[in-house]
This record gives C-alpha cells, structure tokens and sequence, in this order.
RNA sequence: GGAGAGGUGGCUGAGUGGUUGAAAGCGGCUCCCUGCUAAGGAGUUACAGGAGGCAACUUCUGUCGAGGGUUCGAAUCCCUCCCUCUCCGCCA
C-alpha cells in the first residue's frame, strides 16, 4: 500500500512512478478522496473537541454541587447532544470516503525503485549475469521424459486423485522432493536463517497484508465455509508473522526461512507448460524472507540474491541472473531479481527464483514497524524462493541426464538423497 | 460439538461511569555513580491521524479484541461478532 499523505501531497509523484510500471490512471480524483477524508476528519475532530469540553465541565459542576437537574446542566446536555448529532453525520460520510479510499489504496502496486530499469514487458528485462556452463548438446530429453522413463511421477493417475496440474511424485521421485526440501533448510539455516514452518491455510488479512488481495483473489484457492486461503506462497504467513507488531531495531535483520507447499490457480494460463514440473496447483517451495531496517533493504536486497543462487551453486546448475524491468514487476515488489535455471532438454533458462525488495510496501498494509530512539517507522520486507523444489527437481534431471538413460545428481545431495544417481524404477 | 474463563501499552498486569491514555513491575532509552564486571541512583518511554513550526516541539482527535448501543461523559454498563485459554466429548 502506498502511503496516504504522499497520495494527498504528491499525486504527480505517484502518477509518474506508476507510468512506469505501464498503469496510467487517474490521480486526481483520488488525491481528492483523500483530500476530502482529512478535510472531513478535521471537520469532526474539532466538533468532538468541543463536546469533549462540555462533558468536562457537566462533571465538574456536579462535582461542585450543582443537581444534575439544574438548568445550567441541562443547557450543557443539550449542546452535547446537537454536537453528537453533527458527529455522527460526519462520520457516516467519512466511513463512506474512507472505504473507497482504502479500496484504492490497496489495488495499487507498489512504486519502482529508482534503479529499476523501465520496460513494457519481459522483453525488456536485462540479464545481468552467467553462472556455470550450459550444456548444449543436441537431443537431450525433456523432464518429463526423463521422469517418465524412470517412473518419478505419475501425471495420468493424478487427474484421478485431483486435476490435472497436480502431480503425484513415486519412489525416487518422491525421496528427491524430500531431499532437496531438507537440503535447502540445511543450506539456508547454516547461514543464519531461522527455520519457520508455516500454516498452509491462511485468512484473508494475511493475504492483504502481503498484497495478493484483494487484486489477485482469482489467483488463490479459497476454502468456502471458512475465512481461510490456501497459501499461494510461503510469503504470505512469513509477513504475517510479524504483522501488526513493533520489532526491535537492533534485532533486525529477522531473517526466516521457510519450506511450505504453495496454491495457485493458474487462471489465464490454460495450454501453457502443460507437461512436467513446471506449472502445478500445488507446488513445494524454500522461501527466504526478511524483514529488514529500512535503510539496509539495498544491501539485503543483494544477500537474499546471494543466498538464494549459494543453492544453484552448490547443486551445479547453470543460471543466469536477471533484472526485472518496471513493466514486469509483481505487485508487491519494487525491484526484483530472477534467478533462471538453464534447461538442456528445453534449451531453454526458466525462473527458479525471484528475489524481490518490496520497501514498506507490505510492512504498511500490516503494519510491520521498528523504533528508534521516538520514532516508529515501517521496516522493509524481502523476499526470494530459494527455491521452487519441483523447477530445482526439473533443472537436475535435464541437467544431469547421462547417454545410458540413468539421471547423474550432484556430489552435494548424496547425504540428503543417498544415492549420485537415478535408475530406472519399474516397480510403479 | 458442550461448559466455563478471558482479550488493556514492547511484555506482565491493575483498573467497574467523570481531568484514566491508563497504577505497578519488567524491558527500552538518556544521564549520573563505579578501576572493570555486577549492582545502584535520577529521568524518560503507547500507537495512529490532523493542524502549527526549518526543527527541538506544541496542540487537537481517535484508539484498552472488532462493530453497534446507552450517556453531557465509557477501558468501565448493554447487544452482536471475532479470537485466545481451560475442562469435557470426538479425532490425526
């Protein structure tokens, strides 16, 4: 959510920074909804402030004596009463004003950082970097073929369970979901991250307070008896940990990790990636997350980074790192790097990370602040998978696949999974 | 699902109609003392929004789970809802 007085007061700023991002609106008459609500809430102030003085001076006559019936006490009355009268009026337009103000407010994105390079689309994202070196070779399968041939999943007996989009991991299959989930918790606590394993079902201030409602609802599973989300991403109860709470400055950074299964409908995305690992209703994710002073949130920004592609070098993995222009920012963040696995059967980098910055973005909508010395203010929030397990699982079975049809995995996952290889299983 | 208890500041916890935004303790911050550590002393310390000032700050309003109601006046009384805890039942 985007500040309020910086809505009232700097409306061209604000209008500007949301060009960047392709939303053009109109500003003015939202800056005059606001303008209207403090002009109103002014209004009322004053009036209560004057009824605050007569109920003062009712108490103080009777404390000297005066009968509660006399005259003087009644006239009082009275004038509290017309003043009530004027309040309540105001206040009912000012409820009114308020609700369409914050409804607004928050199906706002959030504003580009200044170093976030402006853009329409994901054509202009601008790759920053390589890491490792891709293999390149002709004829190399693609996951699913893999997986298929040695039976990770089953995709066919899964619609049955569910729908298509999900997917049922077997034997192998299975034990490496496992093993990558504990390897990356591992990883990840190792360099100071606390281990959080969060509630799958969420309500809906929490998915406010993060910024996937109320724009994105389409997007989530929701349970109808119950004010209850499946979460679309660990995220979402990772900020609300924390929502509506003062946090001590010197302990900040909080850093968490945690792996929880992710929801997502998918909607609009019908035909695509409709094979493998790629794009599932339900998904395993290690998601990393900060909250952070707001002044570190740069230099954070760049450690989340880090610690999120520390996973794809230890599992050798080629990636490259990609900046996110203006145009394909999510919601919620204000600069974001992805990490994108590269993939020699598709020949093809596919995200597999995405490390945002989202400044005070969600710290305002749940209300997350740190103090120093008087004065409160909002902390910046980080957040970056580290990573999505199915892609992780994807880019090694790609990756290591080998001319004998086994899968070679990396020397880092033996103590996790038990084994360098995967082999064909014909028990499923 | 049944019965009961309760929701107050960063935390614990007083407070049942009139200067109570709220005692006390803990914690935090500032200063003093102390050779160091430990301890001690003095002061300070809710949040949000508005107005004024370059600012330190001053001032107004709201907020004691949420929303209504009674009243000139509510943390305190009434109603509705939500949540938490305990016991019983059921259950992984």
């Amino acid at each position: 959510m985007l500040d309020q007085r910086l809505v009232r007061e700097r409306p061209n700023l604000i209008a500007h920074e949301l060009e960047r991002r392709g939303i053009k609106l109109d500003l003015n008459s939202l800056q005059q909804i606001a303008q209207q609500q403090r002009d109103l809430e002014e209004q009322r102030s004053k009036l209560q402030s004057r009824g605050n003085l007569i109920g003062k001076e009712v108490g103080e006559k009777i404390r000297q004596g005066f009968d509660p019936k006399a005259p003087e006490i009644r006239e009082l009355r009275d004038q509290g009463n017309q003043i009530k009268q004027e309040v309540a009026l105001i206040e009912e337009k000012e409820k009114t004003i308020s609700a369409v103000l914050k409804e607004k407010l928050l199906s706002l994105p959030n504003l580009p950082s200044p170093e976030c390079p402006d853009g329409k689309d994901e054509k202009d994202n601008q790759e920053k970097y390589r890491w490792g070196a891709p293999r390149q070779e002709a004829n190399l399968e693609e996951h699913w073929e893999i997986a298929n041939r040695i039976k990770l999943f089953d995709t066919e007996r899964t619609a049955k369970i569910s729908q298509s989009r999900f997917v049922t991991l077997l034997g192998q299959g299975a034990r490496l979901e496992r093993a990558l989930i504990n390897f990356m918790l591992d990883l990840h606590t190792s360099k100071g991250y606390q281990e959080v394993f969060p509630p799958v079902l969420v309500n809906t201030a929490s998915l406010k307070g993060s910024g996937q409602l109320p724009k994105f609802a389409d997007e989530s599973f929701r349970c109808i008896d119950d004010d209850l989300w499946l979460t679309p991403t660990a995220e979402v109860p990772l900020t609300s940990l924390h929502r509506e709470e003062i946090l001590a400055a010197n302990k900040l950074p909080l850093k968490y990790v945690a792996y929880s299964p992710c929801f997502r409908r998918e909607a609009g995305s019908y035909g695509k990636d409709t094979k493998g690992l790629i794009r599932l209703h339900q998904f395993n994710k290690v998601e990393l997350y900060w909250f952070a002073h707001p002044e570190k949130s740069k230099e954070a920004h760049a450690q989340i980074t880090n610690d999120a592609e520390a996973v794809l070098q230890a599992l050798e993995l080629p990636y490259r790192v990609i900046e996110l222009c203006t145009g394909d920012l999510g919601f919620s963040a204000s600069r974001t790097f992805d990490l994108e696995v590269w993939l020699p059967g598709a020949q093809a980098y596919r995200e597999i990370s995405s490390c945002s910055v989202c400044t005070d973005f969600q710290a305002r909508r749940s209300s997350i602040r740190t103090k120093e010395g008087k004065t409160t203010r909002l902390i910046h929030t980080l957040n970056g998978s580290g990573l999505a397990i199915g892609r992780t699982m994807a880019a090694l079975l790609e990756n290591g696949q080998q001319q004998d049809g086994t899968v070679k995995l990396p020397e880092a996952l033996v103590p996790y999974f038990g084994s360098d290889l995967l082999q064909p299983d014909f028990r499923y």
